[in-house]
DNA sequence: GCATTATTTCTATAATCGTCGAATTATGGA
DNA sequence: TCCATAATTCGACGATTATAGAAATAATGC
């Protein structure tokens, strides 16, 4: 992942509102949301959430695919990963092991010797 | 961390100028580095890189102590390992792992199905 | 075609952001 | 003390952000 895209990535989840949506679209899982339920569930203008789905499509990290009426946004799990291997990465530059800890995940168990450098 | 604690820090990092001092200041380990250092490695001018220290001060993704009439700063790893430690569980809340592969840093290799990026 | 529903586009606005120039504070050395 | 160095504070600026109201577009059913 490129600086810029990072750049992108961690604008897009900067705002509480923003967040809150790719939250309930993680949530939701790969299959999405329709943009209405979504506005329904966080009290969300109608143009003020496409305005904030566009940042967060833009920054790669949510899908929009029309469906009948509807359209479903759904959370893009590849970019995220991306971004938090990013940031793994350079958290950990000059310090490695700094921040492994940290990214073992619940009931995923790497328990492996963390990267020295 | 809070969500509002995970929005300051994405805020934080969501600049190209202030992600390069974080990184340069990870890079340079706990030790830290003097404000002029950075301003002369980055190529900012003095003021602007005050404001830009201010945000991440303010996210608690730095620290600052006087040293002479240096000012040193240094990254502050247990905030960051919160940050990645919330993404990460926000990514992968509906689909635990999902996200575990990316989490995995450097050369480790977990040789399992891991999700396209 | 017309009405309804779902979402977007357009226009506007207050607030915040990133940067700059100039002045100020703080420290150490002659 | 006076001077140089290191960093901050202040005031200003254009640019971007988040939101809202009104109108427009797209899909469906009658």
């Amino acid at each position: 992942m490129e600086v810029s895209d990072a750049v992108t990535a961690l604008a897009a989840l900067a705002q509480d509102n923003r967040l809150d949506v790719f939250r309930l679209l993680v949530q939701a899982g790969p299959e999405g949301l329709p943009a209405g339920e979504v506005a329904a569930a966080l009290d969300l203008a109608p143009n003020t959430l496409t305005f904030h789905f566009d940042k967060l499509r833009t920054a790669g990290l949510v899908t929009a695919r029309r469906e009948g009426r509807s359209i479903i946004y759904a959370a893009r799990f590849e970019t995220m990963n991306s971004l938090i291997a990013y940031l793994t990465e350079n958290c950990c530059g000059g310090d490695a092991g700094a921040c492994a800890p940290a990214c073992t995940p619940k009931s995923v168990r790497t328990k492996r010797a963390r990267v020295q450098a």
